[in-house]
RNA sequence: GCUCCUAUAGCAUAAUGGUCAGUGCAGUAGGUUUUCAACCUAAAGAUUAGGGUUCAAUUCCCUGUAGGAGUACCA
C-alpha cells in the first residue's frame, strides 16, 4: 500500500503564507465572494500569514461607483481584518491594479521577445469571421495553435511589417502562444491533481488594445510580485488555472508559483445553478453581506446586516457551507474557526444555500447577544416610542423577545405592546376567554396588585396564585386573558416579567382600555 | 458543442475496503410550558445507475446519468 502525505503538510512552512482576496469592483460583493474572503482570511490567520485585499479593476468599462468601499465595509462588518490593502497599505503596493498599470506591459513584451507570446492585429470582424468559419467546419472556434497561423499576427506577418505596424501605432494586442499539445497538470489543495491538455486552451489575450492587461496577466504578475503563497478562489477559475500555470512557467516564476485551492460554488437553494442576486429577491433572503444601492438605478439589494443577521452568525454559517471540522461542532467564533480551519476539509462539491440553517445560526447568536447589542443592530427601526422609557427598558424588552425570533429585525414589531397600548387584540382569545366572569377577575387582580404596589414579577405571580385560590379557580384560567388585556397577544414572554417591565401604571391603563374596547 | 469539476436523506455534511452509514437544520410524534420560543425524548429519512477489481465497495477503477463551471480585447 502506498502512503500519501496530506497534500500540504510538507511545504506549508517553506514560505510565509500570504493570500489575497482579489475582487473586481463591478458591483456589490456576492455572498460567495464573502465566503472566499473568509476562507482566505482563516487560512492566513491559521498560518500566521498575511491576508491581502487587492482590487482588480483592469476593466474600466465595468467600474461601478462605490463597489470598492462596499468590499471594505463588508469585510469590516464581518470582522475580517485586512493586513495589506488599498486602505491598510503595505510593502507590496499599490494594491489596486489600476494604479499598477506600469507593471504589466513590460512582462507582455518580454513574453513576446521570448517567443511565448505574439502581437496580433486582427480586427473584431476578422475574429468573428474566423470563429464562424471554424464553427462551420465543426471545429472549435479558438484562436490557438491550429488557427493562429491563418490570422494576422506577428507569427504570420513579416518582421518588417510587424515593425512597421507597431511604429505606425496600429492597434495590437498580445496573445499568449500556447504549446500545441502538451499536458498541463497542477495539484489543487482541495481537489488533487488536475490535468488539462494545452490543445484545449486558446491563445488568451494578455494585453488589450488599450494597453491594459487582462485579468490573466495582471493576476499572475501581481500574485508573483506580492509573493502570494496560496491562491484560494472560486471554482469558476478552475478552467483558466492551467493558463495561469503556463504563464508562471513562461515568466520563469514556476519555482515560486502559489499553490491553488479552488473552492466549490454556492448554488441556488432550489432548482439549479449558481446563486444569484435574483434568487435572493425571489426567495426572500439576502445574497449580499450589507445593503447595496445601485448608483445608476437606485435599486436596493438587501443585505444580511440590514436584515438583522449578526456578523458572527454570517461568518459561522458561511464557514460551514463547504467546510466541516473534524468533529461535529457547529458553533464557532472567528478565533476557533481560525484554529480549526484547513483547506483539506473543504468539500469539493457545490453547496446549495440553506436558508433554514442560516436562520438557525442567526438564532443561536441572537440568543447570545445582549438586548443593548441587538438594539444597536436595529437602530434604523427605532422610533421615539421605543426609547421613551429609556434605553434600559428597550434592552430588557428585547432580551425577553429575542428567543422567539430568528432575526433581530423581527423583534420590535413582535413586541410593539412593550412600547404602546396594543392596536390589535387576538380575536380568538377574546372569543374564547373573555367574558364577564373573567373580566371581573382580571379587574380585581390588577386592582389588587396596583393597590398593593406589587411591582416585581414574583410578587405579581404570588398574588395571582393567592387570588385564584381565594376564588377557587385555576390561575391558568386567568393567565392568557391577563396577557391579552395587556399585550393583545395570545402568546409572548413569561407573563409576569412582561408585566413587571411594562409597569403597574400602564398595566392598569391597558385594563381600562380593554374593558372599554371589549365590553362584557 | 467542447473542456474541466462534482455526486451520501428535503438541505448542509461526517465516516469506513468488512457489524444497525454518524451529526446539525427542516419535517413528524410525545414531554415540558398559561402561551409562543427554547429545552428534553422518540421515530422516520441517504451512499446516482450499471459494470468491474476484491473473499468483501458506499469507499478504488471504468462507463452512463445528473448537476455545476468555463469556453470575451470580463473578472
Amino acid at each position: 500500500m502506498t502512503l500519501f502525505l496530506p497534500l500540504n503538510s510538507q511545504k506549508m512552512s517553506d514560505r510565509p503564507v500570504r493570500v489575497r482576496f482579489a475582487p473586481s469592483p463591478t458591483g456589490p460583493l456576492h455572498i460567495g465572494g464573502v465566503r472566499t474572503a473568509l476562507y482566505n482570511y482563516l487560512f492566513a490567520k491559521k498560518h500566521k500569514g498575511k491576508f491581502l485585499l487587492r482590487i482588480e479593476d483592469t476593466d474600466q468599462k465595468r467600474f461601478v461607483e462605490g463597489a470598492e468601499d462596499y468590499v471594505n465595509d463588508s469585510l469590516n462588518w464581518l470582522g475580517l481584518t485586512v493586513d495589506e490593502g488599498v486602505r491598510e497599505g503595505g510593502d507590496f503596493g499599490p494594491y489596486k491594479q489600476s494604479e499598477r498599470m506600469d507593471k504589466y506591459a513590460g512582462y507582455a513584451h518580454q513574453l513576446v521577445k521570448d517567443d511565448y507570446a505574439y502581437y496580433a492585429f486582427d480586427t473584431p470582424e476578422e475574429l468573428t469571421e474566423m470563429r464562424a468559419k471554424l464553427e462551420a467546419n465543426s471545429m472549435s472556434a479558438k484562436y490557438d495553435a491550429t488557427s493562429r497561423m491563418s490570422m494576422r499576427n506577428s507569427l504570420t506577418l513579416s518582421e518588417d511589417e510587424v515593425k512597421e505596424r507597431l511604429d505606425r501605432g496600429d492597434n495590437y494586442i498580445v496573445r499568449i502562444k500556447l504549446p500545441r499539445n502538451e499536458e498541463i497538470r497542477f495539484q489543487d489543495v482541495i481537489r488533487g491533481w488536475i490535468v488539462f491538455n494545452s490543445s484545449q486552451l486558446d491563445d488568451k489575450v494578455l494585453l488589450k488594445e488599450d494597453g491594459l492587461p487582462t485579468y490573466h496577466l495582471a493576476n499572475i504578475v501581481d500574485d508573483h510580485l506580492m509573493e502570494i503563497s496560496h491562491v484560494i478562489r472560486g471554482e469558476e477559475w478552475l478552467p483558466s488555472a492551467p493558463l495561469h500555470v503556463i504563464l508562471y512557467r513562461y515568466l520563469g516564476w514556476e519555482d515560486t508559483m502559489p499553490k491553488f485551492a479552488h473552492l466549490p460554488l454556492i448554488l441556488k437553494p432550489d432548482g439549479k445553478g449558481k446563486l444569484s442576486k435574483r434568487d435572493g429577491d425571489r426567495l426572500g433572503f439576502p445574497v449580499f453581506p450589507i445593503e447595496w444601492k445601485d448608483p445608476k438605478t437606485d435599486e436596493i439589494s438587501s443585505g444580511y446586516r440590514e436584515s438583522g443577521y449578526l456578523p458572527n452568525a454570517v461568518v459561522n454559517m458561511l464557514a460551514l457551507l463547504g467546510w466541516h471540522p473534524s468533529d461535529n461542532q457547529e458553533l464557532f467564533d472567528l478565533e476557533s474557526l481560525i484554529n480549526e480551519f484547513t483547506l483539506e476539509r473543504v468539500s469539493k462539491s457545490g453547496a446549495k444555500f440553506d436558508m433554514d440553517k442560516a436562520k438557525w445560526f442567526n438564532h443561536q447568536y441572537l440568543m447570545k447577544a445582549t438586548g443593548t447589542e441587538i438594539a444597536d443592530m436595529v437602530a434604523s427601526q427605532i422610533e421615539p416610542k421605543h426609547t421613551a422609557r429609556g434605553d434600559k427598558y428597550l434592552a430588557t424588552a428585547i432580551e425577553m423577545l429575542k428567543e422567539k425570533v430568528s432575526f433581530a429585525s423581527e423583534i420590535l414589531p413582535l413586541g410593539d405592546y412593550f412600547f404602546e397600548a396594543p392596536s390589535a387584540y387576538d380575536e380568538k382569545v377574546q372569543r374564547k376567554k373573555w367574558n364577564a366572569d373573567i373580566a371581573g377577575h382580571i379587574t380585581n387582580y390588577i386592582n389588587s396588585i396596583v393597590e398593593g404596589n406589587m411591582v416585581s414579577a414574583s410578587a405579581m405571580e404570588e398574588q395571582l396564585q393567592a387570588y385564584a385560590d381565594s376564588k377557587e379557580i385555576g390561575k391558568g384560567m386567568l393567565m392568557q386573558p391577563l396577557r391579552w388585556v395587556v399585550s393583545g397577544q395570545a402568546g409572548g414572554p413569561p407573563i409576569f416579567e412582561m408585566l413587571e417591565l411594562i409597569g403597574l401604571e400602564e398595566v392598569s391603563k391597558r385594563l381600562d382600555r380593554a374593558i372599554q374596547k371589549f365590553p362584557v
